[in-house]
RNA sequence: GGCCCCAUCGUCUAGCGGUUAGGACGGCGGCCUCUCACGCCGCAGACCGGAGUUCGAGUCUCCGUGGGGUCGCCA
């Protein structure tokens, strides 16, 4: 007799929809679908700093849009919500405190300083980096004293110091970790918070997770989860880490090396349908090798047998060429149609361009002309126009450059802010405005004419921007003959 | 560096002791064709190395090597 499957994905709203989020929700939603069971999306913002709301509602918004919908959630609701780990924090501080009344947590008053201070030590001495558990036996009147004076602390797990923890994989087997190996990790902040170790171990349990299928990246601080389910004494859920996805160095997939973000896909035309496919296929295998095939393909045949365990490329060509394929066979003309429509064309495309543009065109004939860079990837600049007035084309392709990774962090992706940010680049390159402007405009633009700056970038967005950039700056670098 | 994971064409992969090591992307050549694509046909291209187990190892074991992950009051 098995428990009922339910499983669960847990993005943290720190950044745009990631595809890796992506990957892990479809094979989370295959499982669950194979199996008759529950897939649950939990969102886990429990990084004060650095969450939002409204990467949540694009986090929802991406993942919708490849059609991974799931049985409960923040939005839709369900039997074990809240869904929000921010709206648990109750939960995660009862049970840290009922580890420590039960001697398997302890306080820890060491400050973050005080830990950068002992990992510098550590690092300059070669030792391995670690906390010395300093607060790990503190008498019974210290910790009294310390609470008293309202000094903060956090709470952190007794680790066995002997022994060993076994990590069941379901995909790797018995992986074992010496306890001597393992920290005495932080399950509460001193602000409150949990960490993800506890929220994850507390919040799988009480929304009755039966599986847990991540990415391989966790697999090293999994042991600390098995242990906090010895502690609090609960059956843990099986373990199932998946590949992580490369750059093409074998990396860690990044949002420096790869498009990383759904929107990107999104934005560069690229079908939900074929996005799902290829998401599929990278590590796992059909049956009979078929290669395109419907999420519902997949969910008839998925198992876990099939899944490779090498971490994959994500090739970018081979994903274009599939989305071809679905240009080409898969979808109707109809479907193809609105996909057109809506996806390149979209009203609200045009609608955005539209004040771009209402003062510069007089016939409706002129609008795709003189909006042309809006809908074309590359806009090979003549080296001639991108030229500035008072330096060479050799200062321009590293300003450039910098500028294009400069703005990976310029947030929100608007006029003003892209204002501020490459006016403040400006100044620190040491360039005058009017000498950089014209050469960003030609970069983005092809032209020398063209809408305010700002408004044009923001309208393009931050994947075509970048790319443009660094396009021009290799045009800096090597101007193609002349003739 | 410690710990852990992984390892078949450039890339995604099939293979679960006996195969001329198969397919897909990409590359190259050809066919089709008003062009370009598409499509079709073909070519080149891989078992990381070494021991062991076995009649027999890409497949099992061990040791190297290589790659990756992780060592945060981030997830």
């Amino acid at each position: 007799m098995s428990q009922p499957v339910r499983v669960r994905i847990g993005p943290s709203p720190t950044g745009e929809p990631h595809v890796g989020t992506a990957y892990i929700a479809l094979f989370n939603l295959a499982f669950a679908r194979r199996n008759g069971g529950q897939f649950v999306l939990r969102i886990e913002d429990t990084d004060r700093e650095r969450s939002r709301a409204e990467w949540e509602a694009q986090i929802i918004q991406g993942l919708r849009w490849l059609g991974l919908d799931w049985d409960e959630g923040p939005d839709v609701g369900g039997p074990h919500g809240p869904y929000r780990q921010s709206e648990r924090l109750g939960l995660y501080r009862e049970h840290a405190e009922r580890l420590v009344e039960s001697g398997r947590a302890y306080r820890c008053f060491a400050t973050k300083e005080e830990l950068e201070a002992l990992r510098a030590e550590q690092k300059a001495r070669g030792e391995p980096l670690g906390y010395d558990r300093r607060s790990r036996d503190l008498s019974e009147e210290v910790i009294r004293a310390n609470l008293e004076a309202n000094k903060p602390y956090v709470i952190r797990m007794r680790t066995p110091r002997t022994g060993q923890t076994v990590v069941k994989d379901r995909l790797r087997g018995d992986v074992v970790f010496d306890n001597e190996g393992i920290d005495d990790q932080i399950l509460l902040k001193s602000d409150g918070h949990p960490t993800y170790h506890l929220a994850n171990v507390v919040d799988d349990h009480l929304m009755g997770i039966s599986h847990v299928i991540r990415a391989e990246e966790w697999i090293s601080s999994c042991p600390k989860h098995v242990l906090l389910y010895e502690m609090f004494g609960w059956q843990p859920p099986e373990w199932i880490h998946m590949p992580l996805l490369r750059n093409v160095d074998k990396s860690k997939i990044s949002k420096r090396k790869n498009p990383v973000s759904l929107d990107d896909y999104r934005r560069r035309g690229f079908h939900p349908r074929a996005v799902v496919n290829f998401l599929a296929m990278l590590g796992w295998t059909m049956p009979d090798q078929r290669e395109v095939f419907s999420l519902e393909d997949f969910v008839r045949e998925f198992d876990f047998d099939r899944v490779h365990l090498g971490g994959p490329t994500f090739d970018l060509e081979k994903f274009t060429w599939l989305n071809g394929k679905y240009f080409r066979e898969v979808l109707s003309e109809e479907e193809l149609t609105d996909f057109i429509r809506d996806a390149v064309l979209g009203r609200d495309r045009i609608r955005a361009l539209v004040p771009l543009f209402r003062e510069r065109i007089e016939l409706g004939e002129q609008f795709i002309p003189a909006a042309e860079y809006f809908f074309s990837g590359a806009v090979e600049p003549d080296p001639t126009l991108l030229t500035p007035k008072k330096r060479s084309l050799q200062e321009l392709g590293p300003a450039l450059d910098g500028l294009a990774e400069r703005l990976d962090a310029v947030h929100p992706y608007e006029p003003e802010a892209l204002e501020a940010d490459v006016r403040a680049y400006t100044e620190e390159i040491g360039w005058k405005p009017r000498d950089f402007f014209m050469p960003i405009r030609v970069a983005v633009t092809g032209r020398k004419a063209s809408p305010p700056l700002f408004d044009v970038m923001a309208q393009l967005g931050r994947p075509l921007v970048r790319r443009r950039l660094k396009d021009a700056a290799r045009v800096c670098k090597n101007p193609p003959r002349a003739g």
